[in-house]
This record gives structure tokens, C-alpha cells and sequence, in this order.
RNA sequence: CGCGGAGUGGAGCAGUCCGGUAGCUCGUUGGGCUCAUAACCCAAAGGUCAGGUGGUUCAAAUCCCCUCUCCGCAACCA
């Protein structure tokens, strides 16, 4: 039976317009992590990552870099890619959208459901902003006029394809209820059931025809095939899936349906719902298993680039090694909810763990067999002192604990509860070191035998701890192997062959000295940042206007008469606001930035000619003007106290 | 009342399903040891387990009720 052991496991494939960040990372390396695990296990493993390279914003991306699509998307993909083998991710394949296979099994897809009536064309209405080539619904436009660049929109009817959701709903919801588990964590599944699928399913726009980067459809070639079916089909075209196949091929045989998609919690929406409807509008196996990860904060923060707080994995693997980076997220990482990363933090675990626990014990154990025993493995023996005895078999049952642990964590993705059951174990064997204190033992020659006991009990847990941390910090597990002179990980008591000869000790994680080097980063992020931001980034560019056109808004100074929040929404507040010769009632989305009593009483610019629109359920008259932070804040534009209410701002 | 999760010593978490006076890692302080990377080992200090001076019970962090706060998802920035 062993055929049945494989093991189908994807990431997701990041969107290649950016260098990725740790976060993006992460979901690498906990892949990988399980990855290397099954594979140990005896599984035959297909690990598949990739990247995501068609659609608008690589379009509008390479064009700002003066370069075509294609040779934008490859450098990032390169780069994406560089930092994943710098990370020892062990993909079987890594695909990219671009690639030809995928690109025309992609369009044999779009065309079958097409064909069989689960995608149809339609016409979308909404208004069409002509220069920019962009629809928008109702909700979106203001006024309107565009909400990207501010010109008129007209109302159009543009005809678009759509995937029938609403079909396979019902379907989809018994399948999520009838596999518990299928969607982890638990609380991402009751997001999707009572956000989406209670509610009712809409049917899915799966065609664009507003930018050209992408797979076109080949019967119509006005559209390119969106992102959700192109995207998502990675994970079986990688495989060599095509629907116009007589027969798939093998690799699809053996590995489909896929055992577990890695992804982020954001995109778990995605996977569990248009995804698996594909698949049963394909008629094909569901995967088993969507595991959506959290992310990670920096610090109490969310990583954002336009904050300054990104961190990349290749950098932070500069200064703490690959398999301190790959220690750090893997241990430091939730099952659930949000991780937090600073460069103290993963200083602090480094040293802790790595440096202390497990690379001081190898190194100390490594150094008395050579003093000892002249750097060969000695023949532990059977111990007649009750005492002695007891302390020997209680570091034998921390081991064999730490092996059950591993497993039982590992095959529910409890990732840092694995590492840690390891390095419980590891600390008892530090512990192990002080109460049979090997040098005291070393001085009396009646002791030999009990000296060699000791130290083959310590080399043997240090031999099982290094096979159990293979999947997680693999390059750290060779050192080991070779300073044991043994490489056999086996999970099992005993595969440590006395007269085996030992390796040099070696450092394997050099203590880091917190102060220094959280100094050393500040300044070369100072240099970098001097080297590649010497000017902020320019904005997009909004075409010009004439006076007249500005003259069309009108804005006048108010005075905020009251402020309250709106029920329900977090982020509006209903001001009345005094024009002089009349009142107005304005809904802003300013709620989490100014309270109430922030804003009563301050003068500000209303744009008085504006369509009244219904937000939440409260009428406004209006809109007050403010700055949009690149921190995300919000600040109202507030006038002098003296300037006339009503007056005409121009 | 949109859906869900969480509030436990300075920090991060476990314990809550199956009630019986709190556990782990880091940090702090003191001690020990010298094989080892100022490391390792031991000990101590520090918590009315968000609040109700609420209910059930012989007994509640754990069950029930109410309130507050934080986070995720959704909605929402005119």
C-alpha cells in the first residue's frame, strides 16, 4: 500500500509586482516544513509553488518600468523565486502562469464550462469611464464621475463572462459540512459559511476586457481570462492537467486531488468557494484539505510597505542565517491568529533556542567525547544503579515523547507545538548534562563505563533531535549529522552506532548581541534606504484640467454643528454642518480618526455640490475634505476659526 | 444586537470541552557548576485568571447570565 502514501501540497502563487516579504515567505517555509516532513515520513511528496504573473497592475507596473509585461513578470518571478531556493524551499515544480502548458490549459478550461453552460456571456452594466478603460458600479463612482481620475463616466453595458456560483451553492455548503476540516482553522471556515455561502452566492465575473495582459479567451478574443480561473488552475495544470486530453497524464493521476493548498488566511475565500466550484463545474476531485495561515505583524503593526516596516526574508536571513529565519517563523507563528515579527524578537529566539539550548548542548556534547573518549562513540551499558538508571530512562522517554509529539502536531499543522515538544527535549538533555555531571565522572577511571553510558545517551538524543528537525532547519541537521559522524535519522533509540567517529565541534549559531546588531540593522537600513529612496515615489499622474472644469466644484467653508457615529459602521460619522444660509447633514468616513468631539465646532471645506448619496442607510449632502496618509491616516482639512462660514473656496 | 475569535504574573502563550485553589517559554533576582557559545543547572519574586464584590455548586480560570476591551471576516470611507 504503500502507493497510496503521496502527498499533493501547494502554496499559494504570489502575485509577481512586487519582491515578496517575510510574510509571503513564511507560507514557503511552513510549506516546506511539511513538505520535508512527509517526505521523511515515506510519503511521495509533489510540493508546487509559482507565480501569478498576468492582469492590470503588472501591466501598469511594466509600463511605468518601460519594459513589456513578460520581461517585468520574469524578473520578479526571478527574484521571488531566488529568495525561495535561498530559503532551501524544496519544490517539485515551480510554475508560472506565463508558461505555455498552463496558459492553453487554461483557455481548454474557460472553453468546456463554456460549452457546457456553467460559464455564459452577459452583459455587465454599470459606467464606463472612457481614457481610463474601467467599469464601475454604482457604489463606486462619485458623482458621477470616476473615482480614479474624476471625468465623467457614462453608463454602458459591456459584456463580460460569468461563472455560474449560484449552480453548484447548495452543493459546495454540503461538502463543507459533510468534511470537517476541509477548511482549517475552524474559524476561517465560519467566515466563509456565514459571510458567503449563507448569504447566497453571486455569479463570478471570470473575464475582463479593460487591459490585455492575460489569457485571452480564444473564441472571443476581446476578453482575457481573469485572475480566479487562471490563477487557481495552476494547481492542476501544473500537473499537466488539460481538458482536451484523451487521457490525463500520469503526474495528474497520481497526485490529484491535492492533499492540502497552503495559503493566507486572505485569500481562503478564493480557495474555498470559487475554486472548488471549478473543480465540480470541471467534475473533478476536490482537494482535501484548505489551510489558511495567519500573517505576520511587525510587532503590534501590519506590515506595510508605505509604513516602512517590511521585512524581507533574504535580509533578515543575512543577519540570523537561513535556518534562524526558517526557526523563527516556523516557531514563532500561531495556528490562528497573527504572528508578530521584530528584529529583537527573532534576535531573542535565536539566541535562546538556537544558540543556548540546541547549539550549546551539541557543542558541549561533541567536545567530552572527544576529551573523553578521543572523538569515537562509546558503548553505552546497561546500568545496575537505581538511581543512574531512572535518569537515563527519563531522557529515553523524553525522546520518544518528542517523536510522538512531532507527529501528532505535524499531522494537524501545529507547526511551532512540533519544534517545541523538540526543544523540551533538548532541554532536558542540557539538564541530563548537569546531573551526571561528566567531568566528575571523567576523573575516576572506576567510572569509564557509566562515562560512556552518559555520553551515548546525550549523542543518541542528539542524533533523534537532529532527525526530527530535518523538515524544519535542514542545513543545521547536516552540520549535526557530520559533527556525529552519523547520518542515519532515523526516529528510533539506538541507530547510533558505538565506535562511530565524531566531527569537529562547531559553532552552530553564533550568539548575536542584541544591542549591537539591532544597531547594525538601523544603520544599514539607513544606507539602503539613502541608495533607493533618494526621492518619495512619484503618484500616478491624473491628467490635467482647465480652470473651468476645477470651477465645476464648489466648496465652500462649513462649521461642524454636531457629530455622532452611524449604528453599525465603524468607519462613518454624521455631521451636521452650518453653510449659514443652510444647514447640511454630511456622512464622512472619518470615525476612526476623530471622535464626536474632535470635530464639533472646527471649520471645514465641504464640497457643497455634490449628489447626495445614502450611506448606510444615512443620507449625505455632501463630502468635507481631508488628506489621505500613507500611514493610512486620515486628517481633515480644518480651517482658521475667523474664516466666514459659506464662503466660496477656490 | 452582522459573523467569528480572544482577554491568565513585565512579554508571549497553555489550562476552559470532562469544574477541585494556576503551568510553559522569555525577562528579573539570588545561588550552583565549569564539559560548553558570559552558555548550562537550581531556586525565588511576581497573577483576586478583563469586570460584575452576579448566578449554579461543598468547590469555578473552567458551567450560566450581564457589561467592557481587543483582534479577524463582512459591510462601510460621497
Amino acid at each position: 500500500m504503500s502507493e497510496n502514501k503521496k502527498f499533493y501540497i501547494t502554496t499559494a502563487i504570489p502575485y509577481a509586482s512586487q519582491k515578496p516579504h517575510i510574510g509571503n515567505t513564511y507560507e514557503v517555509i511552513m510549506t516546506d516544513a511539511v513538505a520535508r516532513y512527509k517526505r521523511q515520513r515515506g510519503y511521495d511528496v509533489f510540493f508546487l509553488t509559482g507565480t501569478d504573473e498576468h492582469g492590470q497592475k503588472i501591466e501598469e507596473k511594466s509600463k511605468e518600468a518601460g519594459v513589456s509585461p513578460k520581461e517585468y513578470a520574469d524578473k520578479v518571478s526571478l527574484e521571488l523565486r531566488g529568495i525561495w531556493d535561498l530559503m532551501g524551499a524544496s519544490y517539485n515544480k515551480f510554475i508560472r502562469t506565463t508558461d505555455d502548458y498552463h496558459m492553453k490549459s487554461v483557455q481548454h478550461i474557460f472553453k468546456k464550462l463554456y460549452d457546457k453552460g456553467d460559464i455564459y456571456i452577459d452583459e455587465y452594466e454599470g459606467w464606463y469611464c472612457t481614457p481610463d478603460e474601467s467599469f464601475y458600479t454604482d457604489t463606486q463612482i462619485i458623482d458621477g464621475k470616476c473615482p480614479d481620475c474624476g471625468r465623467p463616466v457614462q453608463r454602458m453595458k459591456e459584456e463580460a463572462y460569468f461563472l455560474r456560483l449560484s449552480k453548484y451553492a447548495d452543493k459546495l455548503l454540503k461538502h463543507i459540512e459533510d468534511h470537517p476540516g476541509f477548511i482549517e482553522p475552524e474559524s476561517r471556515k465560519k467566515e466563509m459559511v456565514n459571510n458567503f455561502l449563507l448569504p447566497g452566492l453571486r455569479d463570478l465575473c471570470v473575464s475582463r476586457t479593460s487591459f490585455k495582459w492575460g489569457v485571452p479567451v480564444d473564441f472571443n478574443d476581446r476578453h482575457v481570462i481573469y485572475v480566479w480561473i487562471d490563477a487557481l488552475s495552476n494547481y492542476i495544470t501544473a500537473l499537466g492537467y488539460d481538458p482536451e486530453n484523451e487521457t490525463q497524464p500520469e503526474l495528474y493521476k497520481k497526485f490529484w486531488p491535492c492533499d492540502v493548498h497552503m495559503i493566507g488566511k486572505d485569500i481562503v475565500r478564493f480557495h474555498s468557494i470559487y475554486w472548488i466550484i471549478l473543480l465540480m463545474a470541471l467534475e473533478l476531485p476536490i482537494p482535501k484539505k484548505i489551510f489558511g495561515h495567519p500573517w505576520f505583524n511587525f510587532g503590534a503593526d501590519k506590515m506595510s510597505k508605505s509604513r516602512g516596516n517590511v521585512i524581507y526574508a533574504d535580509e533578515l536571513a543575512s543577519y540570523f542565517g537561513v535556518d534562524g529565519v526558517r526557526y523563527y517563523c516556523l516557531a514563532e507563528m500561531p495556528y490562528a491568529s497573527d504572528g508578530s515579527i521584530t528584529y529583537e524578537s527573532v534576535a531573542v529566539r535565536y539566541n535562546t533556542d538556537l544558540a543556548n539550548n540546541l547549539g550549546n548542548l551539541v557543542k558541549r556534547t561533541i567536545e567530552m567525547t572527544k576529551k573523553y573518549f578521543g572523538g569515537v562513540v562509546p558503548s553505552p551499558e546497561d546500568c545496575s544503579d537505581k538511581t543512574q538508571s531512572a535518569l537515563d530512562n527519563d531522557i529515553k522517554k523524553h525522546i520518544t515523547e518528542a517523536v510522538s509529539n512531532v507527529d501528532k502536531y505535524m499531522e494537524n499543522y501545529c507547526i511551532s507545538d512540533a519544534l517545541d515538544s523538540i526543544f523540551t527535549m533538548f532541554r532536558r538533555a542540557n539538564k541530563y548534562i548537569d546531573e551526571t555531571t561528566p567531568w566528575n565522572l571523567a576523573k575516576d577511571e572506576a567510572n569509564r563505563a557509566r562515562l560512556a553510558t552518559v555520553l551515548y545517551n546525550l549523542l543518541e538524543t542528539i542524533r533523534v533531535g537532529a532527525a526530527l528537525l530535518k523538515p524544519f532547519i535542514p542545513e543545521t541537521v547536516e552540520k549535526i549529522f557530520k559533527m556525529l559522524g552519523c547520518e542515519n535519522d532515523a526516529l528510533e533509540i539506538g541507530n547510533l552506532c558505538a565506535g562511530t567517529v565524531t566531527g569537529e565541534a562547531e559553532v552552530l549559531f553564533a550568539r548575536v548581541d542584541e544591542a549591537k546588531l539591532l544597531a547594525q540593522i538601523e544603520k544599514d537600513k539607513n544606507i539602503k534606504n539613502a541608495e533607493e529612496n533618494i526621492q518619495p515615489e512619484k503618484p500616478e499622474a491624473i491628467p490635467e484640467i482647465d480652470i473651468n472644469h476645477f470651477m465645476g466644484t464648489e466648496l465652500r467653508a462649513a462649521a461642524v454643528l454636531s457629530a455622532e457615529t452611524v449604528p453599525g459602521a465603524k468607519k462613518l460619522l454624521k455631521l451636521q454642518l452650518d453653510l449659514g444660509y443652510e444647514k447640511r447633514q454630511v456622512v464622512s468616513g472619518i470615525a476612526e480618526f476623530y471622535k464626536p468631539e474632535d470635530i464639533i465646532g472646527k471649520k471645514v471645506i465641504l464640497v457643497s455640490n455634490l449628489k447626495p448619496a445614502v450611506l448606510r442607510g444615512v443620507e449625505s449632502q455632501g463630502m468635507i475634505l481631508a488628506s489621505d496618509g500613507k500611514d493610512g491616516k486620515i486628517r481633515v482639512i480644518f480651517l482658521d476659526c475667523d474664516t466666514e462660514i459659506g464662503s466660496r473656496i477656490r
